[in-house]
DNA sequence: CTACCAATTTGGTCAGACCAATTTTATCTG
DNA sequence: CAGATAAAATTGGTCTGACCAAATTGGTAG
């Protein structure tokens, strides 16, 4: 993700990866400024800088006398990615409610893009569509124009919490999938008639159908990821003996 | 919100409340963390801090050669409070797309809670409502113990990313109607008919049936509170006049 | 064992310095 | 005059060392 290169960054992100394995426990004392500056050979002024990060995550709280780590569920959402990231496999009820999460999130968007769509980029979205199904053997091209087509309806939507909420969450999950080389399988037949509905949904200006199917969508796409998942965990068992 | 008393915290909020109130354009440069060190009176250890807090609420980019404003849509969710908070009265839009989201959520949270809960957590669940009803008269009691059957049925759920995104969200929003005395209204049977059908669900393991009439329940406090603050609004132009 | 006080530790802040990279400015050239 | 180029100024990244106030710790007296 962030390949942010600055001292301050590096430690952070040490002690934020740290704090997720759970290494510290709740309301334990992180070691003081000095030592940590010691540890990573570096001044104080940079394990400050990373402190201040890791108290805008919300994983610790800083105080006269000490940082201490803070409960993991008080934290922002912007740890869930590095969260997923700390173990080789994503933990599959993590992955799980992450996309049941989105799923909601995304029906809503269309249902909301839907209501407000002008004349104009109902056409589009109709059109996008249409390439969509063109496509529909290459997995690349699609995957890139299935996120477009997300792209557009969060903006016809506009919706900034929802969009707000998904740039701390997409980016971090999505990039997690592919660097694990998690792809989840859908059946043709399945995803054929995904865009069917939508098709039928957009040209009948039918904001819910719209929203049931996308979380119908999603409700596959876990099973898929589930599936896409528990087959990794298996090669890296293979592996290891 | 977060009466942080470090000089640096406090930096960091005037910062962000300028960068919100699009005091500063997308790209251009912040000035220097010299020049603001002057401008505050403060170190630039202090200013340093304080940029590396924005940073992690992506609102800037730092960089050598400059801080740079970023698209506010590329945020992180935590700057939804302050964004509430920037104005006399916070956006009537911005509010409403909150309480979408949080309605979705809130959906989602009781429809996975009823079909995980144990019957000891059910009948829990029960005897809450129960509670709720005895106290419909009573506002300030029935807002506690609606929070917390809210905070149960989260609990129960166990979906930390829905969690998490609560956290960000919930506390900024509700204190910030509070301090601004928003207070929505709904009708005694609105909310007798809303408890109604929570029980039904409950006493029916409908899981679905729940998650609608969550949904309901907040597409009417949605009118509520925009009812409420366009109240405040007339009475704050009235005082101006 | 408890209550209280002193010594130590810890975070908060400041000042001044150096480096590397970028940006700006001045300069030269066609 | 325009564009390429080199020099100068600016900027972020980091370090050292210092001082203060608040919190923690440890010892001591009751």
């Amino acid at each position: 993700m962030s390949a942010n290169s600055t001292i301050s960054h590096e430690i952070a992100n040490l002690l934020r990866d740290e704090i997720l394995r759970s290494q510290y426990r709740r309301g334990e004392r992180l070691p003081s400024e000095r030592d940590l500056a010691a540890r990573f050979d570096a001044s104080r002024g940079a394990v400050r800088e990373a402190l201040s990060q890791l108290e805008q995550l919300g994983l610790i709280r800083i105080l006269p006398g000490g940082a201490r780590i803070q409960a993991i569920d008080a934290a922002s959402i912007a740890i869930l990615g590095p969260l997923m990231a700390v173990n080789d496999l994503p933990d599959p009820l993590l992955v799980d409610q992450f996309l049941q999460t989105f799923g909601v999130l995304t029906a809503l968007t269309a249902r909301t893009a839907i209501n407000k769509a002008s004349n104009e980029e109902m056409q589009d979205l109709q059109d996008m569509l249409e390439r969509l199904g063109m496509h529909a053997g290459d997995f690349e091209a699609m995957q890139t124009q299935w996120r477009e087509f997300l792209e557009y309806l969060a903006t016809v939507a506009d919706n900034l919490v929802v969009r707000l909420i998904g740039n701390d969450l997409k980016a971090q999950f999505v990039e997690q999938m592919m660097s694990l080389g998690i792809n989840p399988v859908m059946k043709p037949a399945t995803i054929k008639q995904l865009l069917n509905s939508l098709k039928l949904s957009l040209a009948s200006k039918d904001a819910e159908m719209a929203a049931v199917t996308f979380q119908m969508h999603f409700d596959e796409l876990r099973i898929a990821v589930s599936e896409a998942i528990s087959l990794k965990q298996a090669s890296y068992q293979k592996q290891a003996v």
